[in-house]
Formats: structure tokens, C-alpha cells, sequence
DNA sequence: TGTACATCAGTGAACGCGCGTTCACTGATGTAC
DNA sequence: TGTACATCAGTGAACGCGCGTTCACTGATGTAC
């Protein structure tokens, strides 16, 4: 059968996808995103650069599925975590959120590029707004569960641009380690986290 | 006298280090951050790219004076906010420090691109963070007024942190305007700045 | 079973561009005597 | 007042590097008959 069999060669065409994500990943995760180039992507998943723009037709299509695929878990996570919940549970959505950008700084390097940049394609603009919005429904289920006055919407809007703020404003230094760096950035959105509940301290 | 002499040289060569850095100014306030290059402020100061280096030694102390010079006003003027308030004005410092950010958007890139780079060198990187400081210590006297609960420079810290946020995850976009944009980042700031005055809207 | 042809993954090398920075030089001005 | 020399601003052209992307080609596999 055509169908079964064009279909198998698409399943293998999405592994080989997935090899060269894999080695974006690895790049990103060893050093700092705007120093990720093709050449050492493609020579991580053992190819030729030119093998690359068989599977994506540019850098900026293969960082975003890289971004995509590296990041769907915890947004998951977040909303489980939103959704099981009672009150909300703001300080655990919160302390996940900051637990997970501090270790895996390539991916907030990543979005804040896509935010500053400028440059991006209009359908990769796109998917950066649905991730978006999804990542503020989290929010909003939260602050619906707390009962919180004023705008659902607009508290979530604040609360993650404060979140934002807080990884792109406290990071690594000379003379601060990663621990060091985590901690604060706990304590600080511990602090917004805190006003946000209505129990300052 | 050789000390007068040398010292008329040194003015003239200030000033004309101050006309390049108003080319740069020129330069970034016509286009992104990022694709501001050396030929062209050379082209804006009038004089040959080699003539740069002759007073500065590569293009980040060029940018960094740029930016020193060009936020030295608004930062002054947050500050004499908060000292001449009674009660640390923390509603218009922030509409002050959006309204300023929104409208020189260049100096917000320039800042994100020296917390987010990495490669920033060290005495570069002091001097960014005397800045830093300085801006904090406004928020500090604004809270103080405000007799906050808890630790004041961990509230300034968060709170700026929280500025800084709503500028960097709300931008310009292709359907959105620039005084949409500033009503968005005003509308979502004082949301912030209420719930640091305990009077949440 | 064999042959001609199509499809497509994969490649090394090269293209092309942007851009920070340096080079080797010119020309004006100041200084020593 | 004149001459040799030092200093220094300024320059056009070139250097050098990084890097995304494309080119022209190979070789394996599938297809038609």
C-alpha cells in the first residue's frame, strides 16, 4: 500500500529530524546560545552542514522546534501542577519555573532572542504567541483558584513578566555559581510570589 | 603653561569623543540594537571607521559610554522622584521608567544584550553594575518611604526585576503600535506597583 | 531477470556577506635649535 | 627666520574571521517495462 509506506517514510524522516534536534540540544546545553552554529550542530549529529536543509529549511525553523520540543515538558508540568491543585499553588508554579530556566538557561537565551530581536519570521512569531498564551493559561488557573482581585489576565501577564525579569536580571557572574544564583532568584520570586498572594514578608 | 596646554587638548579630544557618541545615538535610534555597526556610525560622525579607535579602543566602550551618557538624565530623574516624595512616588517612577524604555527602546536592547551576552568584559561589566545599583537604590529609598514589610533591597531588587520584565516580554509587533504598546506596559506596571503598595486594583 | 530511469539522502567545497579591526600612509601642527 | 624632526589626527583599503546557505555532484534504492 502507497499510504503505509509514504507514511513510514515520513516516520523516518521525523527520527532523522529528531537526530539533528538532538544535537542542537547538545550544543545549547554546552555553550552559549548565540555561539550555536550549524556546522558544530551538524558535526555533533554526524553529518554534513549541508544535510541540515534537507530537514529545516533554515537556522531560525531548527532552533524554534529545538525550543519547542525542549521546553513542552515543563510547560506541561506547570499546568498539571496548576490544574491539580487547590489554591492555585503560585510558589510551586513559580519555584519549578525558576528551578527549570536556571538550569537550562539555553532555552531563556532562546526566547529572549525571539522577544528582542526583531528579525523573526511571521509564522515563527506565531508559535512563539501560542506557547505564549498557553504558558499565561497556567497563570490564569492559578489566580483563578486564589481568587485573586482584579484582571485574571492582566495578573498573569504581570506576574510572568516579573518571572521574566528575575532570570534575565540575576545570572551567572565571575564570582557567582550557579548555586548562588538559583537561590536568589528563589528568594526574589519568593518575594513576588508573596505579593502577589496578598502575604507579603 | 604645559598643564593648561594639555589640558585645552584633552577637552577638544572629549568633545570630539562626544560627537561620535552622538552618531551612535543617531544610530541606535533609527535602528535595532543589534545591526548598529561601526561604518555607519563613522559615516553619521562624518569621519573614516579607523578614526573611532583613535577614542575608543573597540566598539563595546563605545556602546557603553553611548549608553552611560544617554540614561545618565532619566536615571537621574528617578532618583530625585523618590528622594522629593513623601511617600516614594513608586506609581510615578514606574510610569516614568515605561514611559522612558518604551520611547528608547535602544537602551533597553543595549541593556538586555549586556545581562544576556556573557562576553562582556570585566571593567565593562563594573560599570554596569554601579549602574545597576544606583537604579536600585532608588527603588530602596521609594520602599523605604513606603515602610514595606520585609528586606527593602530584596524588594527593589524584585521590583525592578519586574520592570524590567513587563519592557522585555512586551514589545512591538507587526499589529501592535508603539502607544499600544506603552498603554500595555503602563496598564500591567501599576498592577505591579499596586500589589507593592498592598493596594491591589 | 535485466535494463533504463527517477528519486532522494547525503556531501565537501565554495559562495557571499557582514563587520570589527588594523595597516601603512598623508598632512597638518608644534618644538628644538 | 629657517630647518629638521616629532607628534598626532585622520584615512582608504585591506585583513581576517565567522557563519548561514547553496552548488554540483555521488551513490544507493526503488520503479517501470
Amino acid at each position: 500500500m502507497a499510504g503505509t509506506f509514504s507514511r513510514l517514510k515520513e516516520q523516518e524522516k521525523d527520527l532523522r529530524k529528531n537526530i539533528i534536534i538532538d544535537a542542537a540540544e547538545k550544543e545549547f546545553a554546552a555553550k552559549p546560545f548565540n555561539r550555536v552554529n550549524m556546522r558544530d550542530i551538524a558535526k555533533n549529529a554526524g553529518i554534513s552542514p549541508a544535510s541540515i536543509y534537507r530537514y529545516f529549511p533554515d537556522q531560525q525553523s531548527l532552533f524554534l522546534e529545538a525550543f519547542v520540543r525542549g521546553t513542552s515538558d515543563i510547560f506541561q508540568k506547570l499546568a498539571d501542577i496548576a490544574d491539580r491543585s487547590n489554591d492555585g499553588a503560585l510558589k510551586e508554579i513559580t519555584e519549578v519555573f525558576i528551578e527549570y530556566f536556571t538550569h537550562n538557561d539555553q532555552y531563556f537565551s532562546m526566547l529572549m532572542h525571539f522577544f528582542l530581536d526583531g528579525t523573526v519570521e511571521q509564522d515563527v512569531f506565531e508559535k512563539l504567541r501560542a506557547l505564549e498564551r498557553n504558558l499565561l493559561s497556567v497563570f490564569d488557573v492559578a489566580f483563578t483558584k486564589m481568587k485573586i482581585k482584579g484582571n485574571i489576565r492582566f495578573n498573569s501577564h504581570t506576574y510572568f513578566a516579573g518571572l521574566v525579569g528575575i532570570v534575565a536580571t540575576f545570572r551567572n557572574r565571575p564570582d557567582k555559581e550557579l548555586p548562588d544564583v538559583l537561590e536568589h532568584r528563589q528568594r526574589v520570586s519568593s518575594i513576588l510570589a508573596g505579593h502577589f498572594s496578598g502575604t507579603a514578608d
